[in-house]
DNA sequence: GTCGGGTACTTTTTT
DNA sequence: AGTACCCGAC
C-alpha cells in the first residue's frame, strides 16, 4: 500500500494528518482544505496500518460529503479491498439501529418517518388525548425534536415542565413514542436519540461499535447537537481517538439543535485535546475574504482568527439594489448572463434566505433562457403519487407502519373511507391487533358493509403474501407489482398534471432498478432509508451546465466561481424571527458569512427598495450585514432616480454607479410606452390581465403599478415586466 | 359513507 | 404543490 503524498498539504494540514493519537481538534476557517485534511488523515492511519478499515469510522454533513469523501480515500489508497465506513450522523445511526434495535424493543425492519407523517401522527394524538393547554402541533412537534435533540426522554421532560403548556407537551410526547414504537417507525430524532440509549443501556453493544470507530474523524463539528455530541463520546471513550473538524464561524443549525459550545468548549471536555488551525484560505479572493471576515468580526461567541490567502485581490464585491424582487432578479439574469461569455452555468450560483424567493428569479432566469436548477424545496420524494407508492412500500417492509397503511388504503381510492378506517382502528385496539391484520377481518365487523369488507380482505391478503416474496424480490419487481396490482396507472389518469405524475413514477422506477444493480434482492427497508435520509444537498448531483438555485443554508460546504445573495435586506436577512436575541441574530450573520465564503472569484450581494413576500409589499432597508462590509471593497449599483427612498440608503462612503443602458445589457423592454398609459388593460404573463393604475419615473426605470384583480396590485418596472397591451 | 371539487393557507432555515 | 377543511353528489 503506498503511503500518503503529503506534499500535497500545507505545514498545518500536514501536522493534523500526522497526528498521533487521543483527542485532535482541527479549527478550519472556510476553504482551508478541511475536507482535504479529514481525508488524508483517514487515509494515512490506514496506510500506516494503525488501523483496519473497518476501525475507521468518519462521519459527515451530507451523504454527497460521504460520498465524497469515500472517493477521495480510494484514490488515496489505490485498490484497496475494504473501506472505513463513512456516512452522515443519520445514516450510521440507522445502520447501527438496524443491527441491533432488538435490544430496545422494536424490529430491524422499521420505518423511518418525515416531518409530514410525524406531524399527521401528532394532530391526531392531539384530537384524541384532548389534553387541555396544548398548544399548536407544529409547536409540538418542534419542542418534542428539541427534546430528542438535547437527549431528553419524556420522563425527563415531564420532570422539567414548569407549567400545564410543557405538562401537556411532555405528555404529548410520551403517547406519540408511545404510538410510534406501536407502528415500529422512528423519526429522525428517533434515530440519534435512540442509538444514545442503546450506547448507554447496552454495554455490549457499544463494545461493538467502539470497535468499529477505534478512529472516529467528525466533519462539521460546530453543528453537532447535545444527542450527537453525546453519542461521539460514548463512540470514542474507549480508544480516545476522535478528531473533530469545524468552524464555529459556520455553526448554522442552532435552530436544529446545534451546539456550538461544542466545539467552543472541546478542549474542556477532552482534555489532553491537541489543536491544530488551518487559516489558510485557498478558495477566495483577498477581496471576498475581506469583506466576509468584516462581517463575521461582529460576532462576540467565537474564537479569534485570522483567515488569509495568497490568492489574487481579485474584483469587488458588487452591491446591486433593485427597486422591486423583480428589479432585483432581472439584475441577477441579466449579469449571469453577462458572466456566462466567461464561466459556465455551472460555475454560477444564486443563494436566498428563504425558499419562497426563488420563483422570481427563476421566472427571470427563463425570461433570459439561462438553465437553472434548484436544490432543495419540493423534494422528488414529496410529490404525492411518490409518496403514495411509497406508502405501498413502507407497508411490505414494515405491516405494522399505520400511517403508511392508511394513505396505501386510499390511493386509488377504493371505498374504504375515513370511517370505515375508524371500524379497523376500533377493532385493532380491542383486539391487540396491528391495524394491518384487523384489516384482514373486517368481515366479522357487521357494521361494515360486506362489499368494503370483502375489499379490504383481499387488498389484506395481497399484500400480507407480497410482505412474504419481499425479502426475495428486487425493489423494482415489488414496485412493478404493486402498481400492475393497485390499478395506480388508472388512478394517476383521475389526477392533475397525469404526465408529470407518470414522469414521476418513471423516474422512481428508474431509482428503484438503479438501487437493485447494486444491492439485489431483499433490501426493501435499505432503499426505503436512503430515500428518508436524503438532505436537499444529496440531490445536488453534476447537473452540468445549470445554474443552482439554493437556500444559504444548503450551500455548505460548496463553492463556486460566481456567487450571488438575493434578499440583502432587513426583514428578510436577518430573518424577523431570528432577532430575538444575539444568539439568532450571530446565526444569522454566520449564515451571510457561510454564503459569501463559498465564491471563488465573483460576489454580487443583492437588496431591493421594495418587496412582496407571502403577499406582502413592504419598503425595505438594506441588511446590517450590508454595513459590515468595508465600502471600500464595494462597486455599488443603485437605480439611476429610485427617488428618495433609494437615496435614503445611502451609507456614509459609498459610491454610487448609476444603471446606464451599458450596464443594463440588451434588456427587451418591449409593450410601446403609449400603449401602457393609466388605465390601460395590459396582459402579464405570469399574472394575467391586468389594468395600469398609476406610473412612476422615465426612460429604464420607469414603474407602473397595475392591478391584476385578484393576484393582486403590483408594482413593475415596465422595461423588464412583460406587459402586453391588449384591446 | 365515500369521494371529488372548491377554498384557504402554507413559509425560516432541514436531517 | 401539498394539505386541511367544507360541501354537495352519488
Amino acid at each position: 500500500m503506498s503511503s500518503v503524498p503529503l506534499d500535497d498539504l500545507n505545514p498545518a494540514q500536514r501536522a493534523a494528518v500526522l497526528a498521533g493519537d487521543g483527542p485532535i481538534l482541527i479549527l478550519a476557517g472556510a476553504g482551508s482544505g478541511k475536507t482535504r485534511t479529514i481525508t488524508y488523515r483517514i487515509a494515512h492511519i490506514l496506510a500506516e496500518r494503525k488501523a483496519q478499515p473497518g476501525e475507521v469510522m468518519a462521519v459527515t454533513f451530507t451523504n454527497k460529503a460521504a460520498a465524497e469523501m469515500r472517493e477521495r480515500i480510494a484514490v488515496l489508497l489505490g485498490n484497496a479491498t475494504r473501506f472505513p465506513m463513512v456516512s452522515t450522523f443519520h445514516s450510521a445511526c440507522a445502520r447501527i439501529l438496524r443491527q441491533e434495535i432488538a435490544a430496545l424493543g422494536y424490529d430491524p425492519g422499521f420505518s423511518i418517518i418525515d416531518e409530514g407523517d410525524s406531524l399527521s401522527l401528532l394532530r391526531r394524538l392531539v384530537e384524541e388525548s384532548a389534553l387541555p393547554g396544548a398548544p399548536a402541533v407544529e409547536l409540538i412537534r418542534a419542542r418534542i425534536d428539541q427534546a430528542k435533540n438535547e437527549a431528553l426522554f419524556p420522563e425527563e421532560l415531564a420532570a422539567r415542565a414548569a407549567n400545564q403548556n410543557e405538562t401537556a407537551i411532555a405528555e404529548l410526547y410520551r403517547l406519540y413514542q408511545e404510538r410510534l414504537r406501536a407502528m415500529n417507525a422512528l423519526d429522525f430524532g428517533d434515530l440519534l436519540l435512540l442509538t444514545y440509549r442503546l450506547f448507554e443501556r447496552e454495554p455490549d453493544a457499544l463494545a461493538r461499535w467502539q470497535a468499529r470507530a477505534a478512529h472516529l474523524l467528525v466533519d462539521e463539528y460546530q453543528d453537532t447537537n447535545r444527542v450527537q455530541y453525546l453519542i461521539v463520546r460514548a463512540l470514542s471513550a474507549r480508544t480516545g481517538n476522535l478528531c473533530v473538524v469545524g468552524d464555529e464561524d459556520q455553526s448554522i443549525y442552532r435552530w436544529r439543535g446545534a451546539d456550538i459550545r461544542n466545539i467552543l468548549d472541546f478542549e474542556r471536555d477532552f482534555p489532553n485535546a491537541i489543536i491544530f488551525k488551518l487559516e489558510q484560505n485557498y478558495r477566495s479572493t483577498k477581496t471576498i475574504l475581506a469583506a466576509a471576515g468584516g462581517v463575521i468580526r461582529n460576532n462576540r461567541e467565537r474564537k479569534p482568527k485570522a483567515l488569509w490567502t495568497e490568492n489574487a485581490d481579485g474584483e469587488l464585491v458588487t452591491w446591486y439594489t433593485g427597486l422591486t424582487e423583480r428589479d432585483e432578479a432581472e439584475y441577477v439574469a441579466r449579469e449571469i448572463a453577462r458572466l456566462l461569455a466567461s464561466l459556465r452555468a455551472a460555475d454560477i450560483v444564486v443563494f436566498y434566505r428563504v425558499n419562497a424567493q426563488s420563483r422570481v428569479l427563476e421566472e427571470a432566469l427563463v425570461r433570459r433562457r439561462i438553465p437553472y436548477y434548484i436544490v432543495g424545496g419540493v423534494r422528488f420524494y414529496d410529490h404525492r403519487e411518490v409518496r403514495d407508492l411509497l406508502a405501498y412500500l413502507k407497508v411490505i417492509a414494515n405491516p405494522k407502519d399505520a400511517l403508511s397503511l392508511e394513505r396505501m388504503i386510499g390511493a386509488p381510492p377504493r371505498g374504504i373511507g375515513d370511517k370505515t378506517i375508524e371500524v379497523m382502528a376500533a377493532l385493532a385496539a380491542r383486539d391487540e391487533l396491528s391495524l394491518f391484520e384487523a384489516m384482514g377481518r373486517l368481515e366479522s365487523v357487521s357494521t361494515v358493509a360486506l362489499r368494503i369488507a370483502k375489499t379490504a380482505t383481499a387488498l389484506a391478503s395481497w399484500m400480507r403474501e407480497l410482505v412474504e416474496r419481499a425479502g426475495q424480490m428486487t425493489v423494482r419487481a415489488i414496485l412493478d407489482e404493486v402498481i400492475a396490482h393497485s390499478g395506480f396507472l388508472a388512478y394517476l389518469e383521475g389526477l392533475a398534471d397525469g404526465t408529470t405524475r407518470r414522469q414521476n413514477v418513471q423516474e422512481m422506477l428508474s431509482a428503484a432498478s438503479e438501487f437493485d444493480a447494486e444491492h439485489g434482492t431483499g433490501a426493501l427497508s435499505e432503499f426505503l432509508e436512503r430515500i428518508a435520509l436524503v438532505s436537499d444537498a444529496d440531490q445536488l448531483a453534476d447537473q452540468g451546465g445549470r445554474v443552482a438555485l439554493m437556500t444559504l443554508h444548503t450551500s455548505k460546504g460548496l463553492e463556486y466561481p460566481a456567487v450571488f445573495i438575493a434578499g440583502m435586506e432587513e426583514g428578510l436577512f436577518p430573518h424577523p424571527r431570528s432577532q430575538d436575541s444575539s444568539e439568532e441574530i450571530e446565526e444569522e450573520r454566520r449564515l451571510c458569512y457561510v454564503g459569501m465564503t463559498r465564491a471563488r472569484q465573483y460576489l454580487y450581494l443583492t437588496n431591493t427598495v421594495s418587496r412582496e413576500l407571502y403577499g406582502v409589499r413592504q419598503q425595505s432597508r438594506p441588511s446590517r450585514f450590508m454595513a459590515e462590509i468595508d465600502p471600500a471593497l464595494i462597486r455599488r449599483i443603485a437605480p439611476e432616480r429610485a427617488g428618495a427612498a433609494a437615496v435614503k440608503l445611502a451609507m456614509p462612503g459609498e459610491s454610487y454607479v448609476d444603471y446606464t443602458d451599458s450596464q443594463l445589457g440588451d434588456g427587451n423592454g418591449d409593450g410601446e410606452p403609449d400603449s401602457l398609459a393609466i388605465g390601460a388593460r395590459v396582459i402579464h404573463p405570469t399574472f394575467g390581465p391586468g389594468i395600469i393604475r398609476r406610473r412612476e419615473g422615465r426612460g429604464d426605470s420607469a414603474k407602473a403599478w397595475v392591478d391584476f384583480g385578484r393576484a393582486g396590485v403590483k408594482l413593475l418596472v415596465i422595461k423588464f415586466a412583460k406587459l402586453r397591451p391588449i384591446a
